[in-house]
DNA sequence: ATTAGTAATGATAACTATTACTATTTAAAT
DNA sequence: ATTTAAATAGTAATAGTTATCATTACTAAT
């Protein structure tokens, strides 16, 4: 893949914020930087950095947000304020689970958590 | 809420599979009862069965499917084929984890496996 | 039975997130 | 420097879903 400045920029900001940004929110902040950027370079480049394994993408109900943090772990998204945080919960066993049980060989989980964070408990 | 015809086929429909439909697919076979059935009124009344408890919705990526079984269960989806199917685990464990170790309340916990099933292995 | 009130409908427009298209620009190899 | 192909900006198009609104059809009180 060649470079480019826009998708420099468009890798810095989502590893800038642990905010699980939107490509919208991505595109809003790369914008200060490259000011007439354009909205399908921000997915363009956002789909082909997940798939270089810069970044990775969370499913938010039916909106993508983006990831800096690539590490396997899953997300607690709150009722109230809609955070996503981060969550460290090991799926090996899960995976091993559905393996026995299903036969179904499992690459990937994903798991979303949803309630009350801290702040709206 | 008041009977309605139209509600009832489409509850009937999501009812009659275990393939997690979208609204699409219910709008197009319950046109078969209803022939000037309107989508609209699909996903309002697929809205409307999902909040009084008669169904669910599920996230499958970017779109929304229905699923009749409205026990607490996750689904596992296929890479190859897209089929999305029912797994039982149990999610206690998982809900006290988070609650000890994030202070999160949790209330739901959505789990997509994604994978081969035992027809693409 | 008639009427009034209001929930639900069908048809269609609007909206949101995302992808596709295309002429132009630009990184990199020669 | 020239060439070549990838990447871009700008825009149109698409998919899924929600909103609007005039009309229809239950429901309940007269």
């Amino acid at each position: 893949m060649r470079f480019s400045k826009q998708r420099e920029i468009i890798n810095n900001v989502v590893h800038s914020t642990n905010s699980h940004p939107t490509a919208d929110w991505v595109y809003e902040k790369a914008k200060k930087s490259l000011p007439n950027l354009s909205l399908g370079t921000v997915y363009r480049n956002l789909k082909q950095l997940n798939e270089q394994g810069s970044i990775r993408v969370i499913h938010d109900g039916s909106l993508a947000r983006y990831d800096w943090n690539v590490d396997p772990h899953d997300h607690m998204k709150c009722k109230e304020c809609g955070r996503m945080i981060d969550v460290e919960l090991s799926n090996e066993q899960l995976k091993n689970a559905v393996k026995r049980k299903y036969n179904f060989e499992v690459s990937d989980v994903e798991i979303t958590l949803i309630g009350n964070c801290n702040n709206h408990g």
